[in-house]
DNA sequence: ATTCGATTTTATGTATACAATTATACACCG
DNA sequence: CGGTGTATAATTGTATACATAAAATCGAAT
């Protein structure tokens, strides 16, 4: 007999502001009220308040004497972002490779057969979603809470701009190569080359994104 | 004429409950329902639930069928937290070098000498908070709002592990000394060298926590 | 026409009422 | 005596009602 988990409209809440938010559904600046909410998601203003105070704590929102107005993710935002990350994705990949079960590394190696199969297909947004997966699995796999709950929402903030990124044919075959590079590193349980190569990943990523987003001179 | 600004009940009720949870008024395990903090609070499920689901959020307490489950800070957190710190700490610290405004230098100074002050008193409470506010402004020096966003709840969670290490009178003076060098380095517009130099200074304190706290053998 | 002030509107903050779910206790049956 | 099913209690999830504060509107006076 499966498990039907409900999940809480309050959480249903939270996870599609957020996801618009990033995505650029809602522009920054919008402002957004409880009430426009709760006509428009059809929920009563409880499980909204509770969405927005985390979108709040993720500063997605800013709290304003009348409604919420949207702060998003800018691309200084983004650069920051991708800075932090190329600081401590390392230690993730590092514990990953120390701690993996096969199940586990049997999940990463379908992953990255996923990606060959939607990029023969150009898929851009399951490739997308392939490196969501594969990025989220690292953190996962490393066990350790702090790392995980640390990258996942810098990771997740992001998306907006690696879907353009994506469309790079270029920097497309050049980050999947990398994935399968850091995959193997994994497999073998070469932590240390693991945890230089997905810092070289982002690092690449990140300066692919600046010259993409950030107007230069 | 001076401005008062309301804070609501929820905000106080989860900066309450943070702290208690980070300093083990609650003590991992114990499950605290919504109607045991109205109770103690003296406030509605409201707000409660507002603060709840933000712990949530910062994994300080889990959810559960019945209750809240207090999580807290591990002594593996911590380890954890230290370890992203020493990764991304010097990045805060290069940018607020570029960025510091003269008023925020003096800030930056006073607290320096209130923490000689407090030496020489002894006052351990007093020289924890000077920790607190010596890295927290150089979080919000650096203008950096994911930087800042990612490394004060980070720091926050430390709170409990600090307070006893700051006990260690060597250590204590070590941290202050270090301070000092910091703070020189940033007046001297030194980033690179701030750099370094806050991530020994985390590293230090690491080493210490985990001589301390880490079982060893 | 502009400014000041009162009134109205709009939105949030908080409390409470109601619904649904889950654990618990207990009785009944094997 | 142990297990199972039902009733009950406890707790959360959601909606709504009420209180409050801030902004907008409108009118009157200068």
């Amino acid at each position: 007999m499966r498990e039907f988990k409900t999940v809480s409209l309050a959480d249903q809440v939270f996870e599609k502001l957020e996801s618009d938010i990033i995505v650029g559904v809602y522009p920054r600046g919008e402002v957004l009220t409880e009430l426009k909410l709760v006509e428009n998601l059809g929920v009563s203003r409880t499980p909204i308040r509770e969405a927005l105070r985390r979108l709040e704590q993720e500063r997605l929102i800013a709290d304003s004497a009348k409604g919420s107005v949207v702060l998003g993710i800018t691309v200084d935002d983004l650069i920051d972002i991708m800075e932090i990350r190329q600081s401590i994705e390392g230690l993730a990949a590092y514990h990953a490779t120390k701690n993996i079960t096969p199940d586990e590394l049997e999940e990463l190696r379908q992953i990255n057969e996923l990606q060959d199969f939607y990029y023969e297909k150009k898929d851009i947004e399951r490739l997308r979603q392939m490196d969501d997966r594969f990025h989220v699995a690292i953190y996962e796999i490393s066990k350790r809470n702090v790392i995980c709950d640390t990258l996942r929402p810098l990771h997740r903030k992001t998306q907006r701009y690696r879907r353009q990124s994506i469309g790079d044919d270029q920097r497309l075959a050049n980050s999947i190569a990398e994935h399968k590079a850091i995959f193997n590193a994994i497999s073998e349980g070469k932590a240390e080359l693991a945890s230089q190569l997905i810092t070289q990943h982002i690092e690449n990523a990140k300066n692919h994104m600046i010259e993409r987003f950030h107007y230069h001179g």
